[in-house]
DNA sequence: GTGAAAGCGCTAACAT
DNA sequence: ATGTTAGCGCTTTCAC
């Protein structure tokens, strides 16, 4: 070495401990010399910890997980923590199997966007103090925390907006039954709706995914009873439903018929779309979720954190 | 524990190890009890491979690099390996800072996608034995190992394609003057263009981002010269510049005025845009990848794999 | 402020 | 087939 103990060494790296000026320019020298690394592997091994962030990803072609991501990442990367992530392309109903690989390695913390974990295992991360929050995905157990927008309120908006623009026989185009999220928009879409006088909507599965949702599109569309305006779960299929509609069925969109989403995802406000939708504010999603995961994670408690969007009033439901 | 030695219990967790298939299961059987799971940090220290690879993602806005991170995510994870990642959303020049911090944990291997980093760390990893697999970006350095695709070929069918639809005032919207497939594009496609009598391309900076495009497009429609046809670096910009000549100038896309991307991400299919392409075959790409990270790492050669893709002849360049 | 020694949880020889 | 021992690279008491 350059003339030091290990434990010299070990202090030089570590910010604040008790070392000269003196050995630590030493220490920092020779090791620049060597191409000398700490081994972090070996730093979580004895202190406990590992400063990693482990990640599942529910469904990676949807716009609005990648969004989530990329808002989580700088901001895990700038808090110097590091991230391990899975992405569980199938719709496996549980993503039990990455966790555990996941604890596996010891992360600090889980997080899992739009992916679900079994009772069990949720308890097993909670007794072992690995927070576990669950970004864009209603829990189905009370365990845990929850970060989600704002899908009872923003579905109510969606619903009033629609009617205010005098759209009377409407849809809703849904994800899976099963799925809470889903659940949350749909029941507060419809009970709008029928609190206020109208028929309950036509309701088809559109499985949050792009061939789904043309399909589901091209059957709405073909009804007898068409509707004049669909409001779906969210934008990605809406994206989709509006593409059937206007080049499939040459349907204006907007005047004929209104197109609403759900998450305001980038491509919503390109020209080519301009669809009226209401936000799911992942960058605000990311910083609650950021503060929670920095915290000290003695204090594990159990919450849901809803963080309200707004409506992007947009062309697609517009009528004039 | 349950009448074992700790030697035993990590036989019991290692596949082909000699243990009797009766203590093996007593092992589990109290590893299920104790919801005990092996220590891979640990493991991993001792082994001298972590089985992480990590992944430096250059531009997590463009489509084409969260594609490619779904298609090596994927895969790694079924070949069970784990990923360590991070984006560099900055446009940094170097992502040194996040491939030392990736070194700490002993990554096995490293991929950088769009990203760069500086000579003296690549030589750096390669002495160290980490396989460092630039995937679509062509390292500057001969080190290393680069999977693209098809660069020049692609960007000479484009304009083979272009001059053959009667396309004869030709512009070229580029990324950076720097970067290695940018240029590669660009000559390509300027070469074939002056080869065949043509004058030289006007080429514009769009800087591989919605915004850049937008710009650029503006610039490139209000000149006096308009061109007739816009050969743009990626399918990102191509989609930008499509919305732009349609809604801000009302020009027909494809009669009036040919565009072309490269890259053929999802949203190029999609009716509304319809554009014409070259294809970056990710998955083509993620597989090579794979193969050359799942070989045994002391083959350290330097090599440069092109992916060949196709071009996409869609409506942006068809001028009837 | 610095060094010596112990130990984090595991695997890999070597014995048995 | 199983147990024993040593050691991976670090942090952390505890002396000095």
């Amino acid at each position: 070495m350059a003339g030091v103990s290990q434990a010299a060494v070990s202090r030089a790296f570590t910010p604040g401990a008790s070392v000269s000026a003196e050995t630590r320019d030493r220490v920092l020298a020779a090791a620049q010399k060597l191409s000398y690394r700490p081994n972090l592997l070996a730093r979580s091994l004895v202190m406990g910890r590992s400063g990693i962030i482990g990640i599942v990803m529910g469904n990676p072609k949807n716009p609005s997980c990648t969004a989530a991501i990329e808002a989580l990442s700088t901001r895990l990367a700038k808090a110097g923590k590091h991230i391990l992530i899975f992405t569980s392309e199938k719709d496996k109903a549980t993503a039990d199997v990455h966790v555990e690989d996941l604890l596996k390695y010891r992360v600090d913390s889980l997080v899992l966007i739009a992916a679900n974990i079994s009772t069990t295992l949720a308890d097993h991360c909670r007794a072992s103090g690995i927070p576990v929050i669950h970004f864009n995905r209603v829990g189905k157990n009370a365990s845990g925390i929850t970060i989600t927008g704002a899908n009872i309120a923003g579905a109510r908006q969606i619903a009033e907006h629609l009617l205010r623009q005098g759209y009377r026989n409407l849809a809703y185009m849904a994800n899976f039954r099963g799925a809470k999220t889903n659940r949350q928009r749909e029941v507060a879409f419809t009970t709008f709706v029928t609190s206020h006088g109208l028929p309950a909507p036509q309701c088809i599965l559109g499985h949050f995914q792009r061939d789904g949702a043309m399909a589901a599109a091209r059957e709405l569309l073909s009804r007898r009873r068409r509707p004049d305006a669909i409001f779906c779960a969210n934008d990605y299929m809406a994206l989709a439903t509006m593409e059937v509609a206007r080049f499939e069925f040459g349907i204006a969109v907007g005047r004929e018929l209104g197109i609403a989403g759900f998450d305001d995802i980038e491509q919503a406000s390109w020209p080519s779309f301009d669809l009226t939708t209401y936000s799911h504010p992942v960058d605000i999603m990311a910083d609650k979720a950021l503060e929670i995961l920095l915290q000290d994670p003695d204090a594990d408690r159990t919450m849901d954190v809803v963080v309200e969007g707004e409506l992007k009033f947009r062309g697609s439901t517009r009528r004039d």
